[in-house]
RNA sequence: GGCCCGGUGGUCAAGCGGCUAAGACACCGCCCUUUCACGGCGGUAACACGGGUUCGAUUCCCGUCCGGGUCACCA
């Protein structure tokens, strides 16, 4: 067969050759150990924590090495893709501390654009260069058209629908694939000719020569050392619409633009084979690679699932909407990346974690659970460590956009809100009571009078010695007291109550008395706050005001008669 | 089912032939303490199983089991 004929027949408006293509991309000049690594999302939707995972991993080594982080739309399903949703990945990725050197970038219009030698960075403007490859691979008898259309193929592949796959289905179907694939691999110029003239559209697939009994050794900077099958199969390369599959587009991409470090998820890993021969047929270096774990959720039956678009905690808007700091997301992503992150950080709590040196060799291997627990953990010591000043800020932008009712509370009086924040914070030892922006309603609205409410029961006593507790507290209540006067006749009401005002007696004693000042406390903080568990009473009581605290108390004793 | 990856406490994980098998989160207890927290101290809890190799296996090899991923003109 005469494949510069057919190469000519297939891509007749393909004038340049692969040569004049790498013309214009030159070897990047950058300095020895710089690693070029690339975020390649497919528009077709919002910003993913799988994918946020392995783009820190990217950045933090391309920018670690000085090197050159780049961002690349790989469009090339248009059914699938959704409009705006490369400027949404955009923005997203940005509050995430993930910026790009080059690549797609929003212009001043909020507009996707190129910035840097190597584009188009968009898959969808690149077919030429597609083609031109492709053309070379017909021409040296390493690629074929194939006119078998979708729907013949998906007739082949039923099996693969059902739910329930059978032993012998799989062979079945893998036997009739097989099968069909060598069928098109024959054919004559003669037909060839006769369906471009009938106008019908064909794919572009390789030629796979790899032998299925003979193993590939390959080394993943991640996985380490791994063996696979050569791939037999002639998957597609370019589609009928002349864009071509992720697996092409890769290889084209990658060696033009000058990766060194692909990384990406482990899902990736079954592809490897492809990936292989492909660079091998283009006569390409093959890049690094590191195959990423990836992050699992528990599904309702127990079993560890990979974290899809569903999922509570995959959107990235998901964290903003609960009131998660980015930095908090940042962190935690750090602590699951890295294992010895952690250890660095307590060491460094005042750096960011962009100084921690990120090391290839600490990654984990094995793919792990989210767990809300620990993010929770790490955004509470990040919040603890604010200013009180710093807290209010963030805490209104983000009220205002979630909770507007409590936006209003903290903004018509800021400086109750920055007191109340104040409460425990800035000491060696701050409180730790915020996880999220979200928390902070509950933690601190019984302030205003707007989200007061008893939410909590009192302790479990008599309701007399409650009423008795409460009218004496109003009997002796000074505003202006000191905190330890204001204290000391908490003592005197536990004692006259027959409580211990003493924790140590009572500890030593606990029959002795009918409870301890303790109790006596938690009476009149119900009363005020509404709640068990709320920070220092008296300070709450100076912030409150004596008018409002009185008011409350008084409420309480009225509704026990 | 084929292929690939993985398997240390509930979770994330140190470990890289010899250790009382780190640490963090969560949980529990004690201490501190007017409450709630914070903090301090302590505790429960793990090398999936079976064969090898070795003087000695969590560590190396093989098998089994379990978990995950993947098998498109999706990425």
């Amino acid at each position: 067969m005469d494949f510069n004929a057919l190469a000519e027949m297939l891509f007749p408006h393909i004038t340049e050759t692969p040569a004049d293509v790498e013309a214009k991309y030159p070897p990047r000049n950058l300095p020895e150990g710089a690693k070029v690594t690339r975020f390649a999302p497919s528009p077709t939707g919002f910003v993913h924590f799988g994918g946020l995972f392995p783009s820190t991993v990217a950045e933090r080594l391309a920018h670690q090495s000085g090197g050159v982080f780049y961002l690349r739309i790989e469009d090339t399903d248009a059914k699938r893709e959704v409009e705006g949703a490369a400027e949404g990945l955009i923005k997203t990725l940005a509050t995430y501390g993930i910026n790009f050197d080059e690549g797609a970038i929003l212009d001043e219009s909020g507009k996707v654009a190129d910035k840097g030698a190597y584009g188009p960075y968009k898959q969808s403007m690149r077919g030429p260069i597609y083609q031109t490859f492709a053309k070379q691979l017909v021409r040296e008898g390493k690629a074929y058209p194939c006119f078998t259309t979708e729907e013949e193929l998906d007739e082949l592949q039923q099996v693969n629908k059902k739910e329930e796959i059978k032993n012998t289905d799989w062979q079945a179907e893998a036997e009739s694939r097989r099968a069909e694939m060598l069928a098109r691999r024959s054919f004559t110029m003669e037909e060839v000719k006769e369906h471009l003239d009938a106008g019908h559209p064909f794919v572009v697939r390789i030629l796979a020569n790899g032998d299925p009994e003979k193993k590939v050794k390959f080394t993943d900077l991640v996985k380490g050392a791994i063996e696979f099958p050569e791939n037999d199969e002639d998957f597609v390369l370019l589609k009928s619409d002349g864009i071509p599959t992720y697996h092409f587009a890769h290889a084209v991409d990658d060696h033009l633009m000058g990766t060194t470090h692909v990384i990406r998820g482990e899902e990736w890993l079954p592809s490897l084979p492809k990936h292989v021969q492909l660079f091998s047929y283009l006569g390409f270096k093959l890049p690094k690679y590191m195959h990423i774990a990836q992050i699992m959720r528990l599904d309702e039956n127990g079993n560890k699932k990979k974290l899809s678009k569903r999922d509570m905690g995959a959107n990235m808007d998901d964290y903003t909407r609960m009131g998660y700091s980015p930095e908090a997301v940042c962190e935690y992503v750090m602590t699951l990346l890295n294992s010895n992150y952690e250890e660095w950080h307590a060491k460094n709590l005042d750096k960011p974690y962009t100084e921690f040196p990120f090391n290839i060799k600490k990654m984990s291997v094995s793919g792990c659970l989210f767990d809300f627990n620990k993010l929770n953990d790490v955004s509470k010591n990040i919040l603890s460590r604010m200013t009180a000043e710093g807290v209010y800020e963030k805490l209104t932008v983000w009220a205002s956009a979630f909770d507007p009712d409590f936006a209003e509370a903290l903004t018509s009086d800021k400086e109750m809100a920055v007191k109340i924040l104040s409460i425990g914070r800035g000491g060696k030892k701050p409180r730790k009571d915020l996880a999220t922006w979200a928390d902070a309603k509950p933690y601190m609205g019984f302030f205003y009078d707007k989200f007061f409410a008893i939410e909590d029961e009192y302790p479990a006593f008599d309701q007399d010695i409650i009423k008795a507790t409460l009218e004496k507290f109003l009997e002796t209540y000074n505003y202006a007291d000191e905190m330890n006067v204001w204290f000391d006749k908490i003592k005197a009401i536990a004692d006259s109550l027959g409580f211990a005002s003493d924790m140590k007696a009572y500890k030593a004693n606990p029959e002795a008395f009918k409870g301890n000042v303790a109790d006596i406390s938690a009476f009149i903080r119900v009363a005020v706050t509404g709640k068990q568990n709320a920070p220092d009473l008296y300070t709450v009581m100076q912030i409150i005001g004596e008018e409002k605290t009185r008011a409350r108390i008084s409420a309480q004793i009225d509704t026990m008669k």
